[in-house]
DNA sequence: CAATCGTCCTGCGGGC
DNA sequence: TGCCCGCAGGACGATT
């Protein structure tokens, strides 16, 4: 599930390999990702437009383009985009990879919903096995004043953000279990449900603790943890756990560095006892009962 | 009004 | 071997 980390690489992807680029076509087998608009009417406002930025706030991918609109593109659960090249199969009703490699092997990069077509000759896709993830247009203004994203908390990796900023969101925010606040977008951006789970192991606190309980060394423990695992995983290249592939349609490593996420029945990394599986809030949660054990 | 529930959607894996 | 069912869960709308 790509979060602020998966995001972040997908972005920097593209801000890698589309720059400057002019959408040339547009066409989608899945028209429903396409909100709020029709999907001819989405089309005839991006070909001809040139991107001349990519950014990322939260989990949402924003390409902005030389006219007053930015794309949307949130990934939800099983999204990645792909930088590659394609032919549609109408038999079969499906995307083929042209060019072997990942794109070709990896079963994940299968599930081609939509596509761009570039002046360079190559397509930007958007994979999606669960057909979860949404494509928006939106105002250039409302992007830039805030508006857009006016629900959105902080993000954790602004040089801006400080342990006081985070203090003060934790007293603003009166109760609530650890794990679903951290998760919460309108706390803080990005964080989902695998970095929830390892910044909670590694501060050592159990994910139905009340945020009311929190004194101020677990908030600093939480602040410099959460900056710190959510670099490592950029660094990473993202977790690859499941589905998730960056636009080269590549595994990224935290998967091997995560402590607590898909980890039950094994040991944990600080005390041996076995990693426990549960439900918090409807979500699969992974801790050490001993070393996450709930306060009393 | 905040918390919980249902919805979207499909592939995969466990169980028989 | 093959089929069926449950599970995965981000965000949002509906409901309690």
């Amino acid at each position: 599930m790509p979060e602020l980390p998966e995001v972040e690489t997908t972005v920097r992807g593209l801000k890698r390999e589309v720059l400057n680029r002019t959408f040339l076509d547009f066409s989608t087998d899945t028209p429903k990702i396409v909100k709020g608009i029709e999907t001819q009417e989405f089309k005839d406002s991006i070909v001809g437009k040139t991107i001349i930025d990519v950014k990322r706030r939260a989990k949402n991918i924003l390409i902005f383009l030389n006219s007053d609109s930015v794309i949307l593109i949130h990934l939800k659960m099983t999204g990645h985009l792909l930088i590659g090249d394609w032919e549609y199969d109408k038999k079969n009703s499906e995307w083929v990879p042209l060019i072997k490699g990942p794109m070709s092997d990896d079963p994940y990069n299968r599930f081609v919903r939509v596509v761009f077509c570039l002046n360079d000759g190559r397509k930007l896709a958007l994979c999606d096995m669960r057909k979860f993830a949404k494509i928006e247009l939106l105002k250039k203004s409302e992007v830039e004043n805030g508006n857009a994203f006016k629900e959105v908390g902080p993000e954790p990796l602004d040089d801006s953000f400080s342990l006081e900023d985070l203090v003060v969101l934790f007293k603003n925010k009166k109760r609530g279990k650890i794990k679903q606040v951290l998760m919460d977008q309108s706390f803080i951006a990005g964080i989902g449900n695998i970095y929830a789970n390892e910044i909670l192991f590694e501060v050592k606190i159990n994910p139905e603790e009340d945020v009311s309980s929190l004194n101020e060394n677990d908030i600093k423990n939480i602040y410099s943890a959460m900056k710190s695992i959510l670099e490592k995983a950029i660094e990473s290249q993202g977790d690859s756990f499941s589905d998730f592939r960056n636009i080269y349609g590549e595994r990224g490593k935290f998967q091997n560095f995560a402590k607590a996420y898909g980890k039950d029945g094994e040991n944990c990394q600080n005390c041996g006892n076995i990693i426990i599986k549960s439900k918090v809030g409807g979500r699969g949660t992974f801790y050490c009962p001993k070393c996450q054990m709930l306060r009393k």
